[in-house]
DNA sequence: CATGAATGAGAATTCATTCAT
DNA sequence: AATGAATGAATTCTCATTCAT
């Protein structure tokens, strides 16, 4: 029985292994620029091994997505509390957002800077709808007290989410260092953008 | 001389319907997705001939981001006008970027919702840069004048062009409709977001 | 003791069931075509085990081959007796190919119809010899008492075995059902053929 | 004109070429056993150029079975002739059979005595079958004026191809030799089977 | 003894690039 | 200058075999 559990977390480590490696390089050389037994390398498992954890290429690229993006959820989902003003309420989900950031910059950077159209399956367009929308749910609940403005929320957290990305991809492109007081800064500025 | 004019237009067309065939490719299949048969192929020429045009696949992408990067400067300039107010300037720019928008979405598109990093050269690099320090500037006079916000305006344009690009990658995933109406109800937000 | 029996016991039942499994996906896939976690599969064993039993696929390959040709072999054998006409001889050994068919269709397909050229050893090679003189000796003893047509007996064994497997074959292909009153005609084709 | 002409002669050397190649090593290891790479080495080309002229190497796979085939065929058909007594009508088609053997060794053991059904499409069972159902046709007629046996025509051919391709398989086994005075003493044997 | 996860060499196939025409 | 057939290195993926448990 122990041993039945040692490898499981054998195997969980190694399936952990390959998705972090399999991150990395996706984020340095696009899904499509990196050669799987690289990822085997990095991950330090040999080639073959991947294919016991994943079955193509494109399941690979799918899990990553799928594990960051429910990262995501669950990270934010974790910090969203129904007892706050929506004020506050929007300082804890850009807050959450920054320290996700902070946190797994990797993930970060691959769900929202790279394009996976071309090899997203139905469940990981799904698993990033649910979140899409469960953040929609909580611009609703702003609008209906008043605080955030009218107007279609989809379009509202395209926009909030845009310029926290935007923020992301132009401090990596050297054009300012994004800290805690910078993110700070945003954070008035995006409410400046939802208020009512 | 007729004849020297006639084959330089022709091979004017043959770049540019390469170039083309590239952008649309790129963006449906990604850069390292995208084999350079089927540029050919879609551009109407042979395998061959693109060597002719560029040195290489990267030579391709590199030229493919340049010509969108600048018709993207190009579009912008045509439009600031120095005897506005920055609010007045401020919509012109927005307005130009949808128009952008609309008038290339494939340029757009591809410029602003794919990862570039892996195969990006230096003058690349410098146009990006180029570009952006073009806004930057048109941010710093709106500050001087006191009518924008105070603050790095880096950080200010990461977030502003930030929702822009984040209402059309939601309208891509189909949120929305990202039609003249939105964008004018966006320019009123990010307003609120720049002004002072 | 008992146990040790018991053991061998199990022991040989692995052994069959790998081959009887390997002998199935030869048929279906062929030999070079039949991956081995595939053959420990079907055996109900882990693919290690095979390695227990046999040296390597090779070895599989020959072990299985080896084994029908001595099933044959035996059911030939069991069924020949000396005291019979030619006419009586040939038709017990007609009777006892079919049998072995019927009994053993994969066994008998396998020996057959595919091309074992590539991975047989001597040892499978020398049984085949074995039994292809056996078969001989029959002939040989026919000509000597002048019921059968001179002529050297490997041809006239080569030509009736021949037939034999061309009714397997284009049954197999569909042409037409290989039932008992199918073979008892052909039994008196091939004496045709055979008889002095 | 003569330039595009000798284009095609080119190309159809080329895939001329890879049939050879491919049909002496599949004869050789199988068709599961052939690498392709091997393939392309033997036959002159590079690796890719295979791909060139066949989708896969299952196409290739076809197309080699296919090729043996319509050359057996092309084979019978030009000896066949409608004004023979059945036993010339069936001395023209065994000789004719000989000498296909004697010109094309190599497709006549690929056809003959290897097991096709893993990779076999429908076109090529169909090209099979069509030889088949022609060589067929030839013994109704037979049937038809009493000169041949009574019984499905089906049977009789698969019992005397059969015995053809026995007489290959063993003397490929080293049993005896193949030449000319075989042949034509198998000639009468197989007659004897056949005749009423 | 039995297992099956792990491996890496080798398989099929693709594709950036070249070059004869 | 333009072509597209040819190439072979590189890619994705498979599988015979091993070995820790």
């Amino acid at each position: 029985m122990a041993q039945a559990i040692r490898k499981l977390a054998q195997a969980a480590d190694k399936r952990a292994a390959i998705l972090a490696a399999a991150l990395g390089l996706f984020n340095e050389l696009s899904f499509n620029g990196t050669p799987m037994p690289l990822v085997a390398q990095r991950a330090g498992v040999g080639a073959g091994t991947i294919y016991r954890y994943f079955e193509s290429k494109e399941a690979l690229g799918n899990a990553v997505y799928q594990s960051c993006k429910l990262g995501l959820q669950r990270h934010l989902a974790e910090r969203v509390c129904p007892d706050l003003t929506p004020r506050e309420g929007f300082g804890v989900m850009w807050r959450a957002l920054w320290e996700f950031f902070r946190d797994n910059p990797a993930a970060c950077r691959f769900l929202e800077t790279h394009n996976h159209a071309s090899y997203l399956d139905a469940t990981s367009v799904a698993t990033s709808d649910a979140v899409f929308a469960a953040i929609c749910d909580f611009i609703g609940d702003g609008q209906a007290t008043g605080a955030i403005r009218s107007g279609e929320p989809a379009v509202l957290i395209a926009m909030a989410l845009g310029a926290f990305i935007g923020l992301v991809k132009e401090s990596d492109a050297g054009r300012f260092a994004l800290d805690g007081s910078v993110v700070e800064t945003a954070e008035e500025l995006v409410w400046a953008m939802l208020r009512a």
